[in-house]
DNA sequence: GAACAAGATCCCAATATATGGGATCAGATG
DNA sequence: CATCTGATCCCATATATTGGGATCTTGTTC
């Protein structure tokens, strides 16, 4: 609907305006855009580009078309984001723990990595319970404010704590003030397990933990999610118990994987900015 | 490092040289490549070009660049690959059902769609045995030789059958002749599942079952791979039950879902040319 | 059953856009 | 400290992209 200027974006850079339109309909058909008109004006240009640009794209087997039906994400897609979520050797190494967590607790589970300033999420597990955790798979979520990304920064300093915290009430984050969430932080920190009381979103609560590779930095996270009908106190506590568990099982598997990281300063995955 | 002509391919659509560069980009990643002389060569064009497609990408959030590392595919394609796979509903219903077949059997297991003339594959279980099954999600394989491929069109005309055998010969394919593999073909679709007792790899078995949507019509299809120590005749008729009953519970699944295919005539989902 | 409508596809001259040679910069390596 | 590898930036040039409109296809209406 909004016109976007071609030349649009905050510091986009110039020299690919038509690579740039090209990822601009995956996206715009990603949102929903499902016929050529529709995706003309998700960018703003002509009928002819944007059909010139989208047969290329489904040629290319990003897109594909049915006559009937319009435009959809295409094989193609399907194949760089699997590829993309097994570039992250967390991602298989997790998998099967937390599929056997899944079947145990029943119960929405994520898997996350630090990507720069933001939790981003690798893999989804959807659970059992008639409710739908919104998230996707690719996202990006605030650190401070999820089970998942408190997990993520269980290790930093103080300073750096305070930094994601500050990025929260820039966004009008007003939940708990800084003293308090520093204070949970450091129980979280010292349990070596985050909790999400109903902290981000009323009714949601989770348990989170961190996943440490073979030099003992964190890597990455998972959480166990629920409404908080499924998720009382007692719950909690006994989630605790068999979250660690889960974590000490991947941990040990990719502390024993010699996969040789050469650089055991930086994180064994490859998200981080 | 084959220098493909610029404006290259087959009958490739002109008039998208830069987007259709970008792409080539994000697959020479995916296929290994790590610095930008490595895509440069693999593309053809030169450092400058290259630079600024690939720079474009990672501000777009498709390629990840890290100083040491290099390129790495980007989680917006992490994104798009796992909506690309939620838009098709049966893969969303089927997941459930094959996790618990797979943590039973222990095999790996694929589930997939027809594209076309090809198999499509929306999604891979790995399974527990040492054994590695080259197959990557969002791949296509030739129908008459995989099980997968057999299942999904167990419901056709021998005519069809016909041109699907037709097309492996065009590809060297010299296994079954067609009167031998007709008439398997006429067995599996009496019983309702499809073998592959290497007929297609060496060593390599499989058992497949179609999946079937509320109007009757098969819309995808699974299958439960593993080497044949692990396959013989007693375990292969041992798991037609169990593939079978899997089978039922999904159509079951996919019959009560009230999403509203109001055009039963076609496939429902959206990969079908 | 024929005219209509909606949408996709194709064509071509004008020009905005991408190109690549080379210069520069960052940081690793010896 | 010099050297090297590889990323980043700049700018005149050529060329690939653009978009208006004509055309074709397919489904709908009267």
């Amino acid at each position: 609907m909004a016109a976007k200027p071609s030349t649009g974006g905050e510091g986009a850079a110039p020299g690919s305006q038509t690579l740039l339109r090209g990822l601009a309909i995956l996206e715009a058909v990603a949102a929903g855009a499902r016929d050529l008109a529709g995706l003309a004006s998700a960018l703003g240009t002509t009928r002819s580009t944007t059909h010139r640009l989208a047969a290329a794209l489904v040629e290319q087997r990003y897109l594909t078309f049915a006559p009937r039906d319009g435009y959809g994400l295409g094989p193609k897609l399907l194949e760089l984001g699997f590829r993309a979520q097994q570039a992250a050797p967390v991602t298989r190494v997790a998998r099967p723990h937390l599929e056997r967590l899944s079947e145990a607790c029943g119960d929405t589970i994520h898997l996350g990595v630090l990507e720069g300033d933001w939790a981003l999420y690798l893999d989804k597990l959807p659970g059992r319970r008639r409710i739908e955790i919104s998230s996707r798979v690719g996202e990006r979520q605030p650190v401070w404010s999820t089970g998942l990304g408190k997990a993520l920064i269980l290790d930093l300093d103080e300073a750096r704590w305070r930094h994601f915290h500050h990025l929260g009430e820039a966004r009008g984050g007003h939940d708990p003030d800084l003293e308090t969430w520093l204070a949970r932080m450091r129980a979280y920190a010292a349990r070596g397990i985050a909790y999400d009381r109903e902290e981000n979103e009323p009714e949601v609560r989770c348990v989170a933990a961190p996943i440490r590779d073979a030099s003992g930095a964190i890597v990455a996270a998972f959480s166990v999610t629920s409404t908080v009908q499924y998720m009382d106190e007692v719950r909690m506590e006994d989630l605790a118990g068999t979250v660690r568990e889960a974590a000490r099982a991947i941990c040990r598997d990719l502390g024993w994987q010699d996969l040789g990281w050469q650089d055991l300063g930086r994180p064994a995955i490859g998200w981080a900015e």
